[in-house]
DNA sequence: TTGACATAGATGCGGTCTGCATCTTAGTTA
DNA sequence: TAACTAAGATGCAGACCGCATCTATGTCAA
């Protein structure tokens, strides 16, 4: 049967239902390690359990624009790094139905983040723990930022996250991703700290500090950190390359 | 409302109709440049143009297992190399109705990509040329093997073609992507065509004898190849690295 | 006013990797 | 047996990185 055919008779109930969401894996630094934004399910399946924000997509919305519209209902965040990691289509992910989900990386500066976590209704920052080393890749673990134990997280999400975490890191330090995590003012110390803070190790300043300053991405502000009881930094601004 | 609401009272006519298809860029290596596996649209919209082949997701399908149907029921393969690229949900991206495509990226060596040329009924083979440099990115395009002009596709296929040749290249030298374009055993002159067909530029040949052999991914056969008027290359088989 | 203090930011050095030119090796063929 | 061709190795210079260390520049307390 070829596609114009099955288009012509196509029913949604003759193949059952299939239903397309988007999942927001909404990561940000908290006190030097990162974190992620979670909701706590409320009804089951999973009750209890805690879960990636995410929604439905409709029929007239692109899956960019359901993302951004799950980040502006359930956080109330415009504006902000948003990019597809992956979709996910395991037949029983979901138990109530057959739902395949485009999940999505947002990401927030350290202060945006902790402000979300105010005003979010509902929005559970939870900190990330990545067992391996480099791009290994395998599980990671979530725990409530008040140094709970493990969360558990419903469905596949889980895996969702650890995917996210293993993109992060392989794109850190070819792309610009990094300074989605920053503000737009920011030192070089403060870069490098969230660069350590994905990757999970320690890095060497001077290496950093020049690996940084030969890309064509960092401009001089001129204005240096106020409030510092030290030399005060200077402060860069990302510039988008090209 | 929240998504259990919505799922109790899911109903996907009043949410009109959507849609969720595979689509997959069948890749190889023809006389030293990318080439990928096209189909000649035969009804409207956009009869004769090309376009890859793909197919609707079953209910009770995964995602992989929808993309590894199409390559069986349109070009007779299997056991080949295959992974998702990116979901594509552009909403008047197909002009019947709302269709998501998960496009994949599936790569063939160059005997078996010739073959299938012939065996696959209706699947046309076409030269890829990318006229951007490095992982700059942007739009590419696509040309009969036999030396004719430009093809034009269907669809937003040209974008998810120029997102594979992207991403290929991107992961040419850090993953092990490379030999899915190479038979089993194969000599390192070999694998250096194929890392010049996908990149574009032609490589230093002792630089990448010893980049390759580096890492631990090579190991030789302690046979060498046959029938050459000269002295016979060693033949390398690839290792799965750890 | 000045010196301790803390961090920013620079510098020098050695090891590793890469590009490049060149050399050697091992086959076939005339 | 010598010419020929491509495989495979080697030597070297430049770029990059990790590391230790040094200098610079602000605050703050005596």
């Amino acid at each position: 049967m070829s596609e114009d055919a099955f288009l012509a008779a196509y029913d949604p109930d003759a193949y059952g239902r299939l239903a397309l969401a988007v999942d927001v894996v909404l990561m940000g630094i908290r006190d030097g390690r990162p974190a992620v934004m979670l909701v706590r399910r409320e009804e089951p399946p999973q009750a209890g359990l805690r879960a990636l924000p995410g929604g439905f997509v409709g029929v007239t919305e692109t899956l960019d624009a359901a993302a951004a519209r799950v980040l502006r209902e359930k956080a109330g965040l415009s504006d902000l790094h948003l990019e597809q990691l992956y979709t996910f289509g395991a037949i029983d992910r979901d138990p109530r139905m057959r739902i395949v989900s485009v999940a999505y990386l947002a990401l927030l500066p350290e202060a945006a983040f902790t402000a979300a976590a105010r005003n979010g209704a509902g929005l559970l920052p939870a900190v990330i723990d990545v067992p391996w080393a480099g791009e290994a890749g395998g599980p990671v673990t979530v725990r409530d930022a008040g140094e709970g134990g493990p969360l558990a997280l419903a469905f596949d999400h889980a895996d969702i996250l650890a995917l996210a975490m293993l993109r992060l890191r392989g794109k850190l330090d070819y792309s610009a991703v990094g300074f989605a995590l920053l503000p737009e003012r920011f030192t070089l110390r403060q870069l490098q700290e969230v660069h350590e803070a994905i990757l999970g190790t320690s890095l060497n300043k001077p290496a950093f500090r020049r690996r940084m300053l030969d890309r064509s991405w960092l401009e001089p502000t001129g204005v240096r950190e106020a409030g510092t009881s030290f030399r005060p930094p200077e402060l860069y601004r990302f510039r988008r390359p090209r």
